[in-house]
DNA sequence: TTGCACATTAGAATTATTCCAAAAAAGACT
DNA sequence: AGTCTTTTTTGGAATAATTCTAATGTGCAA
């Protein structure tokens, strides 16, 4: 027994692992969580499986991600970036560092509470994204 | 005497209104406010000025977005919309109808009050995107 | 084992956008 | 107006991310 939302075993209902997206999966739930690209991902992919083509991560990462096993984040027009983190969150470009960070919403808090949304409106997704720095012990000038 | 957020008369400080920027933001401001992407823009800055070609198009709503004249809205991965609301708001894109909305936060509500932020947070821009249905009145099955 | 549906692949195609170099326009100053 | 300088515009080429295509591979099931 394991808690409800992982699927570190690196199997997904529904969806037949072949060896490309059990590895397109394990790199974003076991690699570090810094929010790659596909041209990343498939960089991370080929340490064990060599010869995986940019169109099978592409693939893969699209059937990840309609069987809601992973997300994609957009950052403007830049190259799609995706992420294992199943609960809700946003993100935080740190145009200092590049990092992302996923930030999630304080306690309690629903989006639908805080936005005056037409009435009849039902939400299927969202997305927040932030940019901005942070500042850190040695910034001087 | 107008009201002091109106540039109904097309002038932006400290940018020089060429015909086709004057056009490209009149389009904006007193067209139909449908977020428009770029090359519907060209289509209805034709009518005044044809033979205005894409690439000014593109140019125009750069200097516009620099001189925060308009906003840049991305969804996902599609073509880049352009809306003239400057006021703090994020969108909803109704996939029945394919309209986008502008929505506002609730009064009162700051985004970082409602944000785990890390410390040393600071915030230059965000985007809030919302994607879902609007249920009307002729839903039947 | 053979058949079949689904996956993967390399490379071509597509799409949105940016770049480029040349022509045009806008000021500024006589 | 006439000339000079700087900024804009333009069409087309270039780029980047992603998707498509057609061929090949893989693995389960009968």
């Amino acid at each position: 027994m394991h808690s409800p939302d992982s699927h570190t075993h690196l199997e997904i209902p529904g969806l037949r692992m072949t060896k490309q997206r059990k590895e397109v999966y394990r790199v974003l739930v076991d690699g570090p969580q810094d929010h790659p690209t596909a041209a990343q991902i498939l960089e991370r992919v080929k340490c064990n499986q060599p010869g995986t083509s940019l169109a099978t991560v592409y693939n893969c990462l699209e059937v990840l991600v309609e069987h809601n096993a992973i997300k994609q984040v957009n950052f403007d027009r830049e190259s799609s970036r995706y992420c294992p983190n199943l609960r809700e969150h946003g993100h935080f470009h740190d145009t200092n560092s590049g990092q992302i960070h996923d930030i999630t919403f304080k306690p309690g808090i629903q989006l639908a509470d805080i936005l005056e949304l037409p009435p009849g409106t039902s939400i299927e997704e969202y997305e927040i994204t932030l940019r901005g720095k942070l500042k850190t012990s040695e910034q001087s000038s």
